[in-house]
Parts: C-alpha cells; sequence; structure tokens
DNA sequence: GTTGACCCTGTATCTGGGTACAGGGTTTAT
DNA sequence: ATAAACCCTGTACCCAGATACAGGGTCAAC
C-alpha cells in the first residue's frame, strides 16, 4: 500500500478521484511521479498532504490560505510564528462570523416572536419586517 | 422620482446595475414596463422589493428562499404560518452554523495555545496538528 | 483476446451571486 | 448636431470548490 494509484488514494482520503487533479491543477499537491504508462503514483506523504488540507478547510482556512500553510510546512524552521499568526487571524475571522451569525439569529428570533404574537388581521410580521430600509 | 430608470434604482437601492437584470432573469423581480424605446421604467414597488430581497439576504436567506418568500407576499392570506416555518428553519440552520464554527474556534484556540507553550525544537504544533486523521 | 475496470487529457458544467463587455440604440445637454 | 451619458441584448467571465464527461490508452482477469 506504499506506492497508490489516484483511485486508491481518493478512497483512502475519502475524497473525490477529480479532487486530487484539482488540488494538482491549484498547486496544492505537487505533481506525482507518473509509471511507465503515465499514470500517477501516489505515496503516504500524499495521503498526509490531503488530511492537511482537509483539516484546514475544517478549520475554516480557504484552499488559497492552505496554499499559504503547506508553504509554511516546507520551511519548518521559523514557520510557527507565521503559522500562529494565520491562525490567530482565521480565529479572529471566525469570531467575527460568529457574532454577525448571532445579531442574525437575533433578529430571527424577533421576527418569530412578533409573528406568534400578531393577529390575523395585521398581516405577516415576517414579511412585513422584510421591507424596511435597514433590519439589522 | 415615482418612475425610475436602471440606474436610478441600482443607486436608490445601493446594488449593481446589472444585479437588476439578474434578479429579472432569476424571477425574483418581475419583468417591469417599458418605455416607447424599450428602457426599463422601475416604481416604489421595485425599490421596496429590492430591500426586502437586501434584507432577507442579511438573514441569511439564499435567493432561492427568496423567491419563495416572495411568493408568499403575494398570497399575504394564510402565508404567515408558512413565513414562520421558513424562519424558524432559518433559525435552526443558524444556530447549527454557530456550533460548527464555536467548535472551530476552539480549535483554533487549541492550536495557538500549543504553538505558544511550544519549544522552538519541537516544530510547530499548527502545521502537525493539520496531519492526524480527525481534528474535529 | 476480449471485457471491464482502471487511467489519461482537455474541457465543460455546477452552485451562488453576481459583474463585465461588445455592439448597438436613445436621450439630454450644450 | 454632436458628444456624453444613458439604455438595450446577448454572452462571457469572476470567485470557490469542485464534479462530470468525451474520447482515448492500459492493465488484469478469465
Amino acid at each position: 500500500m506504499e506506492i497508490m494509484t489516484r483511485s486508491e488514494l481518493a478512497r483512502k482520503c475519502g475524497v473525490h478521484i477529480e479532487t486530487l487533479r484539482y488540488y494538482e491543477t491549484k498547486k496544492l499537491m505537487d505533481s506525482p511521479k507518473r509509471s511507465e504508462s503515465g499514470y500517477r503514483l501516489y505515496t503516504m506523504a500524499d495521503a498526509v498532504k490531503i488530511r492537511f488540507i482537509k483539516n484546514a478547510q475544517k478549520l475554516g482556512f480557504t484552499l488559497n490560505e492552505i496554499s499559504d500553510l503547506l508553504k509554511l510546512r516546507i520551511y519548518k524552521e521559523k514557520s510557527c510564528d507565521k503559522a500562529m499568526v494565520k491562525a490567530q487571524e482565521k480565529l479572529e475571522d471566525i469570531e467575527n462570523k460568529i457574532k454577525t451569525l448571532n445579531i442574525i439569529k437575533m433578529a430571527l428570533k424577533e421576527l418569530i416572536k412578533q409573528c406568534e404574537e400578531s393577529t390575523p388581521t395585521t398581516g405577516c410580521p415576517i414579511l412585513s419586517k422584510f421591507e424596511p430600509k435597514n433590519i439589522l
């Protein structure tokens, strides 16, 4: 299992076969060695890389950001500071997203509450609340 | 200002001119009346609709979902129940997103903490944490 | 020795939410 | 009366992150 074909690596890592080629064109994976007949030959190092990418995605990093992280991984010396900065930036990013979603959540809850309290004659507050200039 | 041209409506609502045509093809806006020469003629009702769409987007609704909401707006009678169900579904949706982001936030914080505690000899924990099979 | 399961490349398509541009017609101001 | 500033249509392009498909080559099994 040390050397794998494209579909084997894809299955092993739980990704679509075409995703591997996609990552290759995106320069996230480097071009693998080829067999005589041109088949891509992957190793465990490639599996590790895929997991790296997928794990970073789970933390909300985009493929472009992951590309930067992967470059850090190559220059292991002194890369920790940079990786930490990126992690901190991403943390702020995530925290901002959470704040925004909380505002949205409150607005939705308020709408639903008003809707529950409304009388049939006054029309739907949800629909009419969407009409003013600014709701958030 | 009762009757507006495309760029006037766009400016008034703070959207790109082409967005209006885009919404028209997406059936979010109905085709406006035309002048003799074929120019689109918009009214305040269209401005209200754009605001409706933009406000619903702020609450995290997709254009497809907004399309459904707009249909409810037409059949005002008995539409409140349906609108409330959609709002509740969206609320759950938002709450799930917040939960996921909180998990991500915690994972990032943990990584950063480990990074701060690490010694230069052990390598970057952020980068090596991205390698195992499951990090969340 | 042929059938089926792979692999290759290039290109197209998808979702979502737009934006841009070409090639033409119109309106408005000077 | 002509130039700027609009408008029209159709189509292409953008981002991200893939996924699909066509038309061909290869490999392993029976």
